[in-house]
DNA sequence: ATGCTATCTTGTCAGTGCCAAGTTTGGGGT
DNA sequence: ACCCCAAACTTGGCACTGACAAGATAGCAT
């Protein structure tokens, strides 16, 4: 007779979703278990039991995101412009995972969860990079500066693609 | 009689490097007005006298990294090269600074305190950068990226001196 | 059907940000 | 020299949060 059954079904996925929603709202510092919780329709404990803790709920998180990152640089092809390009696609439409990924005082960085997809994506995009060194940090540097940039609003005039955007700019040094 | 006396002296300067300190060592979130207070040795409520709230606070950091960041690109020269080395040096060895002018939804991003600073920083960078758009949107990505990357953990393989390191990464880019 | 276990709840505690009201102190005006 | 007033700080309190412990429920394998 109570509204909500005992068991939420996909509580986990319920709370990810949510988690995310409100990061990219407002930010990773103003998610908050018992909020989660009261939107999700359950008691303040419950999410701990999936998560254990508030930085386990983000690790999930940046897992899920380096998992993401990991399929659009694969599905974006073998050359370097358009795999760059796709690193910025992501971070600027996946806003909170990408905050959280690169931001590991949040979570528990080093746990397996997470260094698993993570070395996928560092996999992924060192396929498609120069071989030098030094080519492959400026590679990696120039987008993702440029979408962290975008994420922090310094860059407002540039219009509302920001992966268009940055075409014309990765080819300066590509070129 | 105390040992303290009631008025500290320099308190909101104190305060402001007691959280430079807690944020270098375990990232903006960790900080706490109340713990600020207590490593002070004032009440638990003196922080709010001076910056109204933890945002406050925050600001006035961010504010002050500004105008750093800007003395130490007006002091670089006007050599592109060696304004984006120090832009990077600054942002690793100022790494607590860095962190939150670039979180705006850490604190009051629209508060004149923080505005003015913001741009003469802007106008540092630009007085030293390429005329044409892409050109200069591509220089401020690649040394940010460079310097966040680094800040996040994410370039472990380039030994202690992350400046030094962007050097030849930088050149490729203004080649 | 029965018991086992993952799932979720209830209750509690210390810590935090913020607000309101009171106390102390240094310094400027007379 | 005195007063007094505004700035600096304290005390007390409230709502919210993360984490822990112990109990309740329900799906599922046997």
């Amino acid at each position: 007779m109570r509204q909500q059954p005992y068991h939420h079904g996909d509580l986990r996925r319920a709370l990810l979703t949510e988690a995310v929603t409100v990061i990219g709202e407002s930010g990773p510092h103003a998610v908050s278990l018992r909020d989660l919780a009261r939107r999700t329709g359950v008691s303040h404990a419950a999410p701990q039991h999936h998560f254990g803790d508030k930085a386990g709920l983000l690790t999930a998180i940046a897992a899920e995101g380096f998992e993401l990152l990991a399929r659009s640089l694969e599905s974006a092809g073998d050359d370097l412009l358009d795999a760059g390009v796709a690193y910025v696609r992501f971070a600027t439409s996946h806003k909170a995972h990408f905050e959280v990924m690169f931001t590991p005082a949040l979570y528990h960085a080093d746990s397996p969860e997470v260094a698993a997809p993570r070395e996928r994506a560092g996999e992924a995009l060192a396929a498609r990079a120069p071989k030098r060194r030094e080519a492959r940090l400026a590679a990696w540097s120039i987008v993702h500066g440029f979408a962290t940039l975008w994420l922090s609003g310094a860059l407002t005039d540039i219009g509302d693609d920001p992966a268009a955007a940055a075409r014309p700019v990765i080819r300066l040094l590509l070129r």
